[in-house]
Order: C-alpha cells, then structure tokens, then sequence
DNA sequence: CTTGTCATAAATGGTTGCAATATCGTTACA
DNA sequence: TGTAACGATATTGCAACCATTTATGACAAG
C-alpha cells in the first residue's frame, strides 16, 4: 500500500530534468529556457525555477542571474575530480559499513545484483542499469550509518552518470564490472572490509579511467570533423 | 573598480538567513515561516522560498513540502559524520596543493592567520574569526586545482561553523588552533605535503572532538535542569 | 472519557502579470 | 573601417493573488 504521496510540480519537473540531463536527452552547455520549459511541461515558470535551482545544487546545472540555466559540462578536469573523490570517500564508507552489514543488507545487494545481470539483455538497458548500479553500491553502504556521506554520495554519483551512461551505450555492456561487482559482494559477505575497500577503489580508479578515455575518444572524434 | 554587482533579492535573504542560523540567531529546529520573514524582509514570499531552498541544498534547514522549513539541527553522530568527512579531504587536498603553492598563495595564507591573530582581540570576535578560519584553511588549497571538490569543502565547513562559533564562545579563544595553524603554514612553506597533510588531518580531528565534548557538555546541562 | 468526523484556519504551493536586467543589432562618429 | 553609444527585444526576477494541503479544534457518538 504505497500511501499516496502528493508531489509537488517542483519535484517532478526536477525528476524529468534531471533524467533529460542524465540521458543526454539535454546535452552539456545547452541553454533552459524558464518560459519553454514551462510551456512544455505544462506548469508556470516558478516550478521550473525552483526545480532549476536544485539541480544546479546537484551540480546538474549552472545557474546564473539574469542570463538563465544552462546544463553544465564536465571537463576532463572535473571528471578526474569527481573519481578521486568517490575513491576516497566510498571505499572509506564501505569498510565502516561491512562489519556492520546485516544477511538482509547482503540480500537486498545481490538482490540488485542479479537485476543488474538482467538488465543488460533487456530494453531499456542503460537507464535501469544506471540506476541499479547505483542502487548496488549504495546498498553496500547501508551499514556505515552515515545519512550525510550518503547524500554526498549519491550526488557524485548522480553526476558521473551521464559519463557511465555514455560508456555503457559506446562500449556496449560492462562484463568488466560485472566481474568486479561479484568479487565485490564476495568480500562483503565474507566480512572482509579491508579486501573489500581496496577491490572498490581500484573499481571507481578504473571506471573513472576507461570512462575518462572514451571522452577523449569522443573529444578526438568531434575535433577531427 | 569592483564592478557593481546586482545581486537578486534571493541572494541577499539567502545570505541574511545563512548568517542567523550559522550564528545562532536562529537556533535549531525553529521553524522559519515564509510569510513572517517575508513581512520581515520586506520582500515576497517567491525569494524566500528559493533561499530556502538553497540553504537545504547546504544543508542547514530542512524543508518538508507543505509543513514548511526548519533550522536543521546536527546530531552528535551528525557532527562525527561531518568531521570525518572533512578530515578524510581536506588532507588529500592538501597533499595535492602544497606542491603547486606559488608565494603569492603562501602570502596570503599568512595574512589571514595573521588576521585571524588580530581578531582574537576584537569584538566582532566570533563572527570574522570563523570567516577568516575558513579563508585560511581555503587558501591552502588553492593550487590543487579542484574546484568541485573545494566547493564541498565549503559546505562541510559552513556546516561545522555554528559549532566552531558555540565552541570560541564558551571557551573563549582557541589558542591551540592558532599554534596548529603555524605549524600548519610553516609546513606547507617549506614544501613538506605529507608533514602538512597529516599536522591537518590531526587538527581537524582535534577541533571536532573538542566541538563533540562542548555539545555533549551542553546536552547534559540542560539535560540535567 | 475516549474517539472519530467534519469544519475551519493557517501555512505552503502555484499562476499570472509586471518590472528589472542582459543581449544583440543598429547607428553615429572618430 | 572599426568602435562606442544606444535602443529594441528577449529573458529572467519579483510581487500580488488564488488553489491546495495540512493542522487544529469543536462536537457528537460509542
């Protein structure tokens, strides 16, 4: 019985901006503009505004004063940033979390796991498989009792999603992580929290870097033309 | 020539409410009634509700749709999470900055400790001293060259400013603090990152141990009325 | 005395319209 | 020909008003 919860128009322009960015549907540096954004989705400008100025909280936008959003753009820089970041502050994360983790916590992540293996035969592939990736990891947190980190967490990985997204759809599939991700819940279960942080930093290490090397192909590519 | 800069009226209630909460004006947990600060600040309800939707994005009140926003209130295990936090980064930025530090940055990095020395003696105590904390710690990190992550850093410090400003209050100074900024400086001028980094990370550690047991003190005081 | 329902009040969420600001093309002038 | 001032236009910022939701309290039934 999932109570009827009332979103605001707030939210849901939020969610469907958001995805439009994650998507690529939005791509990098393209203008939003208040008035046809609000026409489109059939709301006034305040809700697109304030939806605006989330995402910009996110990180998803840029948002200027008089000059209106824009979606931002990762640098090369700026990706290097947010991977270093997320092997630092995750794989601490998980060695809190892994002596604490319930059967329950380890269910409910290789429950996520098998939908993972799933998703990548499916349709709408790439969507789901972002976000139950996301989903796996943060699971693996769940024992750290760290809300805050959490939430910090969860908008970093917001933000290297566009970039996963884009690797699964060029790349095709990710084996490689699959592989890892097995490995990882392995360690989990067996309690091993040092073992299981060092196999986490060297998977976000190498998600960042293979990530990193198909923007420079993408970059190369649309230089050369 | 400064440029004269239009700021939004958003702006400037984001900056007037940051300011009361961070110095205890507004204390936590009150709920802040968008009408009556409206009425207040001489402005519309419409600015008010997107400063307070910044300051959740900082996290310093909470806003529930439809029951209004409040004072977020940082639990001890709250105030763990944020130091640990900071010092997991900011010694990591550090390590990255020192090498690059140009003497114009060391420069001044001197003058805000030399500052923060000064306002020790003044008034406006409390309020320029945490200001100047921040600037100092900021400066450092300037040739890390990692925005993103500097402005995270931002926010965990504007987070742990209310209690760095309850502990100058009731302690009175922090003497300890200015001889671990020396140390501090001394280190990243002569080019020694891992010294610097870890002197950091032990100060850090210090301050928020040393905020838990005011907090904790103050919870059993009144507590105990 | 407790409890459930309904009406009323208060606060927030959202729409429309107007004012302020930035952008860009045009024109005048060096 | 280049540049600087200027004005039209598009876009954002803000205020006043209306709609919706939540909380409060009275009142009646058990």
């Amino acid at each position: 019985m999932p109570q009827i919860v009332h979103k605001t128009r707030t939210q849901v322009v939020v969610e469907i901006l958001r995805e439009r960015i994650l998507s690529g549907q939005i791509h990098a540096g393209e203008p939003l503009r208040q008035s046809s954004l609000a026409h489109e989705l059939d709301v006034s400008r305040i809700p697109i505004r304030e939806a605006l100025l989330q995402l910009e909280a996110e990180g998803l936008v840029k948002f200027e004063a008089h000059k209106g959003a824009t979606a931002t753009e990762l640098s090369l820089t700026q990706m290097d940033e947010l991977f270093e970041l997320r092997g630092l502050i995750e794989p601490t994360l998980l060695r809190r979390s892994v002596p604490n983790l319930t059967a329950e916590h380890l269910a409910t992540a290789a429950d996520y796991l098998e939908q993972l293996g799933h998703a990548l035969q499916q349709d709408n592939t790439i969507d789901s498989w972002s976000e139950l990736n996301g989903l796996f990891h943060l699971s693996l947190y769940a024992g750290a009792d760290r809300p805050h980190t959490l939430d910090m967490v969860r908008g970093l990985n917001t933000n290297s999603d566009r970039y996963i997204r884009l690797q699964l759809l060029l790349a095709g599939g990710r084996p490689k992580a699959d592989q890892e991700h097995r490995q990882l819940l392995e360690r989990c279960q067996a309690g091993d929290a040092d073992g299981a942080a060092e196999l986490l930093q060297h998977h976000i290490q190498s998600a960042g870097i293979s990530a990193k090397n198909l923007i420079e192909a993408q970059m190369l590519r649309s230089h050369s033309k």
